[in-house]
DNA sequence: CCCATCCTTGCACGTTTGTTCATCCAGGTT
DNA sequence: AACCTGGATGAACAAACGTGCAAGGATGGG
């Protein structure tokens, strides 16, 4: 295909020497509005990648501060105040999008949870072609009750898509109804196959959810649960979950009985995995992303400048 | 500093939100100019970073052609077959500043020869803050006869500027005119430290020198050589110079009288680098590029493409 | 305290870029 | 062969962008 061709030849004029489109135009006898599509296409599939390094460490910021509060690399997109909670999770999830394109690379392995902000996330996706990788799902969410864009499925399928990846789906129920069916589940070894993927991931990528106020969380809204269940959370103090597994103020997770019939890692298991990515966005979630940070699920953190603000100032 | 901060702020919500400049300038309480320049700063001081990846391997383009041929690392700059040999060596040296910004890093010794070719690179550096790395000469051309932007000092002052490395001058001249005194020199510990450097280097970036036509080389239009000299050069079959090493056209260098009082590594020492980028513009230069392929001193080449097809063609 | 100098800012202008729309072309279908 | 359909193309327009310039503000030396 001349086109992949005419894409670097116009995207090396356009990047490394700066020149104008018309130029490139003239060089590849087309049209000014070609070689718009020909740079466009280029930043679209990857061919382009550009990357930001925050200054080292410097810079009282906001950022700075979760980083010296919390020990984690914090970066805080920039919203005005006035912005919606829509577009402040459209603004923080492209940046982190476009992070993530940055941080992932061949023959790494991805983990995905799922949720309204991962497929917000999903739909900024920037291509990059990799070799050897893999997007593995990490907690189960197969339900009749959800489908389209938000189904976990398609979710890990646009990830995997983006980078080239080798896509592991996790066939299982967001939660039990039965402890002991998960049990054996766990044993099954098509399941326990897709659970060593989720060990040997590099890279998790995951939200809070909130058991209340602003967007409804997927996890509380999709039928997953029933109302005696909820009402069973609040009695136990919980106030939001990380891949499925509902966490107190504190971080702690033990003894709350739905945690026995989840099906995302553990706190513990997921900090096994070396970079844990949150992203946050909206007013509610800064009490679930309290108990997340002091569970010590996250190593990075994308969040809104609103948010961050109310975090801070807790 | 709260420009710094500025600059930050503007780069992420230009370059990872897609954000208008005028909406950002209304977030930062300021005028689009100042966002223009921001984000240009941002640019400049390494803060945002242009990679481009060549889709891999595929694409029967010139630079496949290259690469097949000579199993290198080949990147064509595609210019304008009626550009002048000036234009041709400014468009190669902006990719070249460019591509090295995105291959070199912390902790990483950077070994540069000079010369026109050299100096034309340095103008068109990329800022890269990085830690730990620096910056080495690999020649001498300590001489009265050169300053100004062209004098190696200045170039490597340049190079270690842009990434905020350490600089290691080689304060030797080009040509010794007694072997004696460049065994004697090598002995001495200021020098031998030096030496040390060059051999820790990660990546060397140098040109090929050409005897003849078009821009004159350095090397022998500085005054480092005699007019006897380069007729003794024609009478042993020298094309060009790597490095201030003279080579025949089919990549062999010893019992040439000069190269024992030539201050630059030889092929042999030079291969020890694991990157080795040859920078080349113009079509005087084929030859010289020939044997150092020959001489397997090359590893990436950054070639403009009327001489590329030049090469290939031979 | 004043002045010279350098750096920064916003405006205004010209240039460069993204996108819509009508058109065209290739490939496959009836 | 005629027809449809999806994708690519260039013209034209509107939006976005870069930069020279003059004004304002800080800095440091007299």
């Amino acid at each position: 295909m001349q086109r992949e061709q005419d894409v670097l030849t116009a995207a090396s004029m356009y990047y490394l020497q700066d020149m104008t489109m018309e130029a490139i135009a003239k060089h590849l006898h087309t049209s000014r509005s070609t070689v718009s599509r020909l740079v466009k296409r280029a930043r679209e599939t990857g061919v382009v990648e550009i990357t930001l390094r925050p200054p080292q460490g410097r810079a009282p910021g906001l950022g700075q501060q979760i980083t010296a509060r919390y020990g984690i690399d914090a970066w805080v997109v920039p919203v005005p105040d006035v912005t919606s909670q829509i577009d402040r999770l459209d603004q923080v999830s492209m940046t982190a999008a476009r992070l993530l394109s940055t941080w992932f690379d061949s023959e790494m392995v991805l983990g995905v949870a799922w949720g309204t902000t991962l497929a917000a996330v999903a739909q900024h996706l920037t291509r990059k072609p990799t070799r050897g990788s893999a997007v593995v799902q990490l907690n189960g969410a197969a339900n009749t009750r959800t489908s389209g864009v938000h189904y976990a499925g398609d979710l890990i399928a646009a990830f995997a898509d983006a980078y080239g990846a080798h896509a592991h789906y996790f066939p299982v129920p967001a939660f039990f109804d039965y402890a002991e069916t998960r049990s054996a589940m766990w044993r099954e070894r098509s399941i326990s196959r897709v659970l060593d993927v989720q060990r040997r991931a590099d890279v998790a990528l995951f939200s809070v959810g909130a058991i209340s106020g602003g967007l409804p969380s997927h996890v509380y809204s999709a039928g997953y649960l029933e109302p005696g269940d909820i009402e069973t959370l609040d009695a136990e103090g919980v106030v939001g979950d990380v891949c499925t597994v509902f966490l107190r103020a504190d971080g702690t997770y033990s003894d709350i009985a739905l945690n026995d019939r989840a099906t995302g890692p553990t706190p513990a298991e997921l900090r096994r995995i070396p970079q844990r990515v949150c992203v946050v966005a909206g007013d509610n979630k800064v009490a679930p992303l309290h108990a997340a940070l002091r569970a010590g699920v996250v190593t990075h953190l994308v969040i809104d400048e609103v948010t961050a603000r109310a975090l801070v100032e807790r």
